[in-house]
DNA sequence: GATGAAAATGGATCATA
DNA sequence: TATGATCCATTTTCATC
């Protein structure tokens, strides 16, 4: 599927999606073409989906940050599906099993504006709220299978 | 905190992450000096913490994505949180208020293999796994406050 | 597929507003 | 703090292996 050198430049990208072609060639000891080449079949094969940045939540003025599970009332799952979707705050949710349907994860300023968000959303879920203390594990790749 | 020309630029970044400075500077309507100089001041201050690329896990082999909230057994806690470090499937984990300690984001080729790795902190944790069917909101950027 | 050289494009610096 | 001009570096393309 992908060989020692897709996953050493996935490794390298991962760490900084920024580096330019020529740092990155030289690090997997490739050519830039070459590099730019596999980039491109990547990308095409869809194993790369995007490049984005990492931002620091506190700095934007979201000090807080909580793990949300939702159960919404029967009838109730693609409404509520949708206003998650639309909820700003909300950067990312799942569709899980289980009787919590979605998982999601909410930035915040603080506790009035988590109340209220929750509040938002009484009347067609149940809602069980986890702070987030501290990150065991920021984001990062699995291990890449050979 | 941040102008409109910092919130664009991290709006365009998100998307694109290794769009060239040049092509950054022209959509926010900027001079590349400009451009990179905010670029250097929003690294500097901590808003920008890294660049990275987004994998889709299933071209990894991973084709089961779970939710495994952990509640370690008394005195575990910091051996869990070891364990969780150190296990190349979990992708993300946050330390969250609450019964269940951790919440952490696990990628697996199999049930089997999920099994497994479950097994692995039986003894010293229990936990509850949810398996994701889909995702609602694919990881993005809060809004960015004024 | 990968490479090397040429053409095209982009980035960093500096003087200036 | 932003800009435009300059120079230097990088990326892309293409012919070749």
């Amino acid at each position: 599927m992908l060989d020692d050198i897709d996953r050493k430049l996935l490794g390298i990208l991962s760490a900084n999606a920024r580096i330019s072609l020529k740092e990155l060639a030289a690090e997997a000891g490739l050519s830039s073409p070459s590099t730019a080449e596999r980039l491109r079949k990547l990308d095409e094969r869809g194993v790369i989906t995007g490049y984005t940045v990492d931002v620091d939540p506190r700095m934007l003025g979201y000090t807080l940050q909580a793990i949300v599970r939702v159960r919404p009332l029967p009838g109730q799952l693609h409404i509520i599906e949708r206003m998650i979707q639309e909820m700003p705050h909300c950067v990312e949710c799942d569709k899980v099993t289980g009787d919590d349907c979605f998982v999601a994860r909410i930035l915040v300023r603080n506790m009035e504006e988590l109340d209220g968000l929750l509040d938002g959303i009484a009347e067609r879920a149940q809602t069980s709220t986890s702070l987030v203390k501290s990150t065991s594990v920021k984001r990062r790749l699995p291990a890449l299978l050979p």
